[in-house]
DNA sequence: CTGAAAGCGCTTACAG
DNA sequence: CTGAAAGCGCTTACAG
């Protein structure tokens, strides 16, 4: 059996009250020498504190949740840097669990076991939850939050890139160089996100009065397949002259496509990508990347959580060009 | 506030007990018009269990925890996935905690954290923890495993691959395909694992009679600057011929410096390197890898956290070699 | 500075 | 098929 506060505060000769006391800080309640003794007996009984219970009498916990999916992309890891640094800063535990892809049971799964635990807040990481599962979100007593998710809504509480500049920053850096015949690969156009980068691709391309067509958009799920399977159709003479890929992994895809067909990069096919992971720099050539900031939406949502105040606004983190050799 | 048990059977009519056990589905103690009602009411309040109750009651937990670290490299999300998996497959959560790279404290946070949890099981992922970390995981009365960690004793529970089979093998590839002079980088061999591939190396080489030179063995810390800064040690006219990398990260880090020293892999440079993650496909030339088996680490590792019987064996996962473009 | 007592929300023998 | 009651390990007003 493992030993209670019980066990502890017989063994002292006080009451479980002054041992709760002692071992949870409380000050002014007890004497030091009091305080020693049973600080001493708990280590040597390997005395642990049971969190259920001081969970169940206190009615709060000292965690924060985690929902991410398994990557199809790589930079969940930047954002959970942020938030564990910021956790910890905060003195919270956080526990991380898996949702999957698209996969409302497990989105379920994860979203009751935190809600069940009543967890301090929730953060949502790069998944699209069925309208079920956010009513179950939205139903519980819990300050949640988006990563890197952008609803189209203004009511959900979320941190991410603006997605709408992402397209046009890429879009306007491209034609700054002189491309006028760009594509957009592996985007997903069903989902807020990837409709916001197509719009602001757009813009930046009637902005200046240059066509676009349809052929140049080639959809997708952000993956290095995608990259491959757009540049194959894209084909050894590409109609286009620069590619923005969706993530550094879908971009690797392009470039690996376009080195297969004998195309040079960046001087017959410029390539920039969306994220700036460290993919984009341990390739060859190194990726022109649109960066995104991974690592304060992680801390800032973070923060947000805690903060009672404003609590449904949104947020952008910045985003910014960085210059490499793939264009 | 949030509905109770209580409050639900107040509502529907009858004890606590009986809403328990319907919402627990104990089968046979109630009659299915009460359980329909019961349900009913239970949905309409938002009812959620309080899971630090039960688990204080019962004084089990349906959780297993997984400490890991901060990748330096990158192959725990395929660990990570196994144990997802599995865990699944017994209706076990997985809550999942950061514990750095040799920061004792947060080693020691992440492991009371899961043991103040009374959790059914811990994993260590690719993690040495110190002798007082080690001992208080010991002391607590919960199962434990490390995985893709092996300490250098049988004492210790853990999944690994065979380290000193990994250093062995890819030393008999590279020596079978006619090289004389082979390096080995960024391996840390101040721990158990590095010291068994190094074992291992040099097993394979004295077999063929083949001398060795301690200019050949760069060591590191399994990452990509490892690898580059091992390179340029090497130089432009490097006295080997064929690298092993302690990591695919540390191998992409080699290949680029030796591409940039205009060293042709693998015509003048054959490289392999250890993991056989998903870099090793999407870098050019491609990477011929020593491939763990760390989908299957993450599997057997849960299955056999549950497991009453043969709690101590320390298992090898299977290892493969994978000839790409590097040699 | 210290303790007795109530209570957090649930489960489960026990008695019917 | 159903309920009253004890109890899991802790915290915290309240009383001294």
């Amino acid at each position: 059996m493992v030993a209670t506060i019980k066990d502890v505060a017989e063994a002292a000769g006080v009451s479980a009250a002054t041992v709760s006391r002692v071992l949870a800080k409380k000050k002014g309640f007890y004497s030091e020498s009091t305080a020693h003794r049973v600080r001493k007996i708990a280590t040597s009984l390997g005395y642990e504190k049971n969190t259920s219970a001081v969970e169940l009498v206190t009615q709060k916990s000292q965690v924060i949740g985690v929902i991410i999916s398994s990557t199809r992309t790589n930079f969940s890891e930047k954002i959970i840097d942020g938030i564990q640094d910021e956790a910890i800063k905060h003195n919270l535990s956080v526990i991380m669990l898996y949702a999957g892809q698209n996969n409302p049971e497990l989105q379920e799964r994860a979203l009751r076991t935190l809600i069940e635990r009543a967890v301090k807040g929730i953060l949502v990481v790069a998944i699209q939850l069925t309208d079920e599962n956010l009513a179950l979100l939205q139903g519980a007593q819990i300050p949640y939050r988006f990563l890197s998710t952008a609803y189209n809504s203004d009511r959900l509480p979320s941190i991410a890139s603006n997605d709408y500049q992402i397209g046009y920053q890429a879009t306007r850096y491209l034609i700054k160089r002189g491309h006028r015949k760009i594509g957009l690969v592996a985007m997903d156009t069903t989902d807020y996100i990837g409709q916001q980068r197509v719009a602001g691709y757009q813009a930046a391309m009637s902005e200046v009065k240059l066509p676009t067509n349809d052929e140049w958009i080639k959809v997708g799920m952000y993956t290095y397949e995608d990259g491959v399977r757009a540049m194959k159709s894209f084909g050894q003479q590409p109609d286009v002259t620069a590619i923005i890929g969706a993530s550094d992994l879908a971009a690797i895809g392009v470039l690996n496509q376009a080195v297969q067909f004998h195309i040079k990069v960046p001087d017959q096919l410029a390539i920039i990508s969306i994220d700036g992971t460290y993919l984009a720099e341990i390739v060859r050539p190194q990726l022109t990347t649109v960066t995104q900031g991974f690592y304060d939406m992680g801390t800032l949502g973070t923060r947000m959580l805690l903060d009672q105040e404003n609590r449904t606004t949104s947020q952008f983190t910045p985003i910014k060009i960085e210059t490499r050799q793939s264009t």
